[in-house]
DNA sequence: CACCCGGATGGCACTCAGTGCGCTGCTGAA
DNA sequence: TTCAGCAGCGCACTGAGTGCCATCCGGGTG
């Protein structure tokens, strides 16, 4: 169980480098099984190049740091996320698209569940690879903070909504990836996903897939009573009742 | 500008030891001296505890790594909130009673504004000290977390709620708090933050400040013209102009 | 006064993460 | 063939953090 589990997989078409170097998979792979056979601390990095048999310099050319073998695959999926971001419109809205980026970090664990229940596991006992992790996590966080900032400069508060939205995003993702990953990656993630960023849509006004096709209405003329006091996660529940829509 | 404003002030009356040792505060001044001359990397512990007159093993005795040095008081203000949050009641509104705990470490960066404004410089600069400031924070929004996890077990998705509640609670409350720090700290750091939680209780449900007092207005009706095809997160952005919030 | 005891401190040696530098050996191009 | 470049290796070094023991100091007890 631990050879084939330990290294992600990696059969993109190379967007980087032609061919991946055996080299840091075998580092990984020698890692994990150490990591899981006498925990993390106990294990120094010269027991590592030694199992994998290379040079301990080797190490750190591939891995800056010894926590970061345990995340290998955190650098690409905050790239592609940061493109995902890039690469929006003005025609996207944006607490749905920051919500369709998170997905692509669960799709990243759910490419790999074994491996990934594994690393939860470790990262839960080992306070070093907590604090790491929320390192990286961070990192995730800035960059939706960063796009929202950047669409909603016009509100008033603009910046001030960016991380909070970010955040509660961020909050939301990983409830549902922890507990996924505390089923030992059974169920089924991005139902799980799909509903806590509902949850985050619902409270911050976003909506909806853009119109199932079909019937074109004209106008509407929506009508929302609303006392004042009310919580504005309310009216918007309210309109998207009354639009028919989600 | 430095030996004054280096240590955090402790004249509460010695809740845990009677006497405060000096050479904890000897420690903290000594070392953001030196942090403030040439750096955070390029101090070892050796030369603080060399400037400091004691000897390095004292040094880890007092704080468990060279980062604690920097944060000598968050350790106290989590026990605080921890205990605020262990002595409420079930009169006390959820999400208003976890923005009132955040306050509480307002409360602690606000007692110092010239040493909360130099940590701050620092940890914005070393990459290091960002990491180990997201541990502390992590450490907060689980003591929220844990609380609303206790208060809205009752709701379907309780403990989803729970973290992303918390989430944005940290997250309103560190917008605010770092504004204030940017502006060295002038302004006015309670109305800061207090606006931006204000934002994360109208998301959320808790009906924000007791209203300003002054005109209780009547039952609002509010007509909205929106074309189907329009993005609904436009026409949330129209009530909100026309509700006059945001 | 002599003695002892416990806590605070200092000194030392050790482990281990991480870095800088130079060497080797391989490979592809001129 | 020769040379340039790169990947890996070995080595020495810094600095954080730890365990262990000696020391010092204050106070209580005989």
């Amino acid at each position: 169980m631990s050879s084939s589990s330990a290294a992600p997989r990696r059969d993109e078409t190379a967007e980087t480098a032609g061919a991946k170097p055996p080299m840091r998979e075998a580092l990984v792979a020698a890692a994990f099984q150490l990591f899981l056979e006498r925990g993390y601390e106990q294990t120094t990095v010269d027991d590592i190049v030694a199992l994998a048999g290379v040079g301990r310099r080797s190490f750190f050319r591939y891995f800056p740091s010894k926590e970061d073998v345990v995340f290998p695959d955190h650098e690409r999926c905050l790239a592609d996320m940061t493109a995902f971001l890039a690469a929006s419109d003005e025609e996207h809205e944006p607490v749905r698209r920051v919500c369709d980026a998170a997905r692509l970090v669960l799709r990243m664990y759910a490419e790999n569940p074994a491996f990934s229940v594994q690393r939860y596991r470790l990262t839960k006992k080992v306070p070093g690879l907590r604090a790491y992790e929320l390192s990286v996590v961070w990192r995730y966080e800035r960059a939706l903070a960063e796009y929202l900032r950047g669409r909603l400069a016009v509100r008033r508060d603009g910046t001030l909504q960016a991380d909070v939205i970010a955040a509660a995003v961020v909050a939301a993702h990983n409830n549902a990836l922890r507990s996924w990953l505390r089923s030992d990656g059974q169920g089924d993630a991005s139902a799980t996903v799909d509903h806590a960023l509902g949850y985050v849509q619902s409270a911050f006004g976003a909506a909806s897939p853009p119109h199932p096709a079909g019937d074109e209405p004209a106008d509407d003329v929506v009508v929302v009573v609303s006392r004042r006091g009310a919580p504005l996660w309310r009216v918007v529940q309210e309109i998207e009742t009354t639009l028919g829509r989600d």
